[in-house]
RNA sequence: GCACCCGUAGCUCAAUUGGAUAGAGCGCCUGACUACGAAUCAGGAGGUUGGGGGUUCAAGUCCCUCCGGGUGUACCA
């Protein structure tokens, strides 16, 4: 028997072929393996307990009997696994420490753990949807998020082996443009002449045009018909709104770079002006889409809240009834475009939690739209997360009410981290400092939003975000950086093989070497669900695991034997720790 | 009105998607620097998982019902 690079599957795997073989299980018995308890073992399979349900049988017997069965097998070696039954028909597996040190031979370096990794997406075409900003508008702290939690993504499915597009459709086809020019035309503005914080100006621009709009409806209309000129053609709008959006591109490419966020193409909605007929063509045509106040809608009357006989009803929109696109009309083309030009198996959306509606009815009409075509229909997910609040609990904004702007979010990081680096660490030159202050603030800021379920809301916080204590990026920047000065005072590359080493011994060492194996179903957790908290919390206790061997078992002795296998510990946990932060999008650190 | 989400220790969050005795951090209390970096570690106190009912061998997780909070509700994106 050869070490699983994943026990878990494998022996779920093993269990499956073995049962059918067994007496008393039959179709419909699933094994059921996970993580155990480490009070048990290091995997149980409970789905026996299920199966005997449905099937009235004794549980432990039968469990009793597909243990013996497996130990019969030659799936498990008794010196690698040890099986055991308990309670009510739980088969728990033990990795003999055997184990975990072939385990520790066949997975040291990054490409070892990616190449087992790698089968989670095997080169499956995976578009993802992100950053996707607006156009026009300063970013702000709500742009976080959609970075953050992006970017991770993005890393994980393309270390899993994804082949990958991280597409940034941005939306620069929106009615705001119809305000926007209306103001600017008023004042007779030269865009070109705005300087170094035209994205400024024109975040203002806006906010007064659609304060004058308030004030004077009959602006609007205007509006209206700006931003109709826009969409058929008109030169000169067309020539204000190319300055635009060439405006914001210059300010999101200063922000990217700063996050750490990577792209690949950007299409946004304006790709898809020419697009949208055939849209709206193939869905009248197959009879989803039909006229309803002016505009074409799809109803999805299977849905209680889409169904059309509602008192306020909600249709899905494709077309404004002054015949402009939408939100929904380019979506739609965008998702065909994807299939004919990518041959996008999967994509995934990335935004906040409010729009699950809108992806709803998109993935509706999407679905009945393309077998009605004929058209294969990619896999769609839609990542969305909740919103970030200041200690009130309400939307986290500046005392005088403002939203936060992202760059000052930024800055204010890199201080409080300087000040604090400066503070523990003195000594270092400035230069120095400044770096690490890059990657402590940016860090903190970015673990802040990905350690906690993106699902729901989380309360900011300052000074959680910057103690440096618990579950936080300083953390595991910590971990990597005591485990890089004891290689510098060794004198030993880390990344190179350790000779003379042999299996962890000590209660903290057999501890530390498990917790590095937890990477495999960190990484799966994590995809699964496309969840990057499951991946946080495991790098922070694999760091923990980590600190406990290192105050428990020192490593510098004067026993060759036991500082190799030492060192190989501290190797194998540096590989894992700086691989899962490279996955997060921070950036470890030789000394901090 | 309708739909969706949330409620877990004083505070901020977990709980491998129905598994065994609900776990961390902060804060509080007790210890560990002549030891590879104390931004650390070892330990302690702290819970009727909003209330009630139900399904199940097994419920924080599923169902019903109340209470409390949030979000969405076509021509913004």
């Amino acid at each position: 028997m050869k070490v699983w690079f994943n026990p878990s599957k494998a022996i779920e795997s093993a269990l499956s072929t073995i049962a059918t073989e067994t007496e008393g299980f039959g179709l419909g018995f699933e094994p059921g393996v996970r993580p155990a308890d480490p009070r048990f073992g290091d995997y149980q399979a409970n789905g026996v307990l299920g199966f005997a349900k449905r099937n009235k049988a004794n549980p432990r017997q039968l469990a009793q009997r597909l243990l013996e069965a497996a130990q019969a097998s030659d799936s498990f070696d008794p010196a690698l696994v040890e099986l055991s039954l308990a309670g009510p028909g739980f088969i728990n597996f033990k990795l003999t420490s055997a184990f975990i040190w072939q385990w520790q031979l066949a997975f040291s370096k990054v490409e070892d753990f990616q190449s087992g990794a790698k089968e989670l997406k095997h080169g499956r075409k995976v578009v993802i949807d992100y950053p996707s900003a607006n156009t026009a508008k300063q970013a702000h702290i709500g742009h976080l998020r959609p970075m953050v939690i992006g970017q991770a993504i993005a890393r994980l499915l393309d270390f899993c082996g994804a082949d990958l597009i991280r597409d940034n459709h941005i939306g620069d086809w929106g009615t705001n443009f119809g305000t926007l020019i209306m103001k600017i035309k008023r004042d007779q503005i030269d865009l070109s002449q705005l300087g170094e914080d035209a994205l400024v100006t024109l975040d203002q621009l806006y906010k007064d045009g659609s304060a004058l709009e308030v004030e004077q409806p009959e602006l609007r209309d205007i509006s209206r018909n700006e931003l109709v000129l826009l969409q058929n053609g008109d030169a000169s709008n067309t020539a204000l709104w190319d300055q635009i959006v060439e405006i914001s591109k210059v300010a999101f490419e200063k922000l990217f770079v700063q996050m750490g966020v990577e792209v690949d193409i950007t299409l946004g909605e304006s790709f898809y002006r020419d697009k949208v007929q055939r849209i709206y063509d193939e869905l009248s045509e197959i009879g989803l889409a039909e006229e309803s106040d002016g505009a074409l809608v799809v109803w999805h009357d299977e849905v209680k809240k889409f169904a059309r006989n509602n008192e306020r009803p909600f249709p899905f929109n494709i077309r404004k009834k002054d015949g402009a696109s939408n939100y929904a009309s380019t979506d739609l083309a965008t998702v065909l475009y994807r299939l004919e030009a990518f041959q996008a198996e999967e994509i995934v959306y990335l935004t906040d939690a409010r729009q699950q509606d809108h992806f709803q009815q998109l993935f509706l009409t999407t679905e009945k739209w393309f077998k009605a075509k004929g058209y294969a229909k990619p896999q769609m997910s839609h990542v969305y997360w909740g919103t970030i609040l200041g200690a009130d609990k309400k939307p986290f904004k500046t005392k005088s009410g403002e939203s936060i702007k992202l760059q000052e979010l930024l800055d204010e990081a890199r201080k409080r981290a300087f000040d604090v680096v400066t503070e523990k660490n003195p000594d270092l030159d400035k230069a120095e400092r400044v770096e690490i202050a890059e990657s402590v603030g940016i860090g903190a800021l970015k673990y802040a939003d990905l350690s906690s379920n993106r699902t729901q809301d989380y309360v900011f916080s300052w000074e959680r975000l910057l103690s440096f204590e618990g579950n936080t990026a300083p953390y595991l920047l910590y971990a990597v950086a005591r485990i890089n000065s004891i290689f510098r005072k060794v004198g030993v590359d880390p990344e190179a093989p350790i000779e003379g080493a042999s299996q962890a011994e000590t209660e903290a060492e057999l501890a530390l070497a498990r917790k590095i194996m937890g990477f495999v179903t960190a990484l799966e957790l994590t995809l699964s669900d496309l969840r990057p908290h499951f991946l946080c919390t495991y790098l922070y206790e694999l760091a923990g695991a980590y600190s406990s061997f290192y105050n428990a078992d020192k490593v510098m002795v004067d026993d060759d034997a036991v500082k190799a296998r030492r060192l190989l510990l501290c190797a194998r946990t540096r590989t894992v720790l700086m691989t899962g932060l490279d996955l997060l999008g921070i950036k470890p650190l030789e000394r901090m």
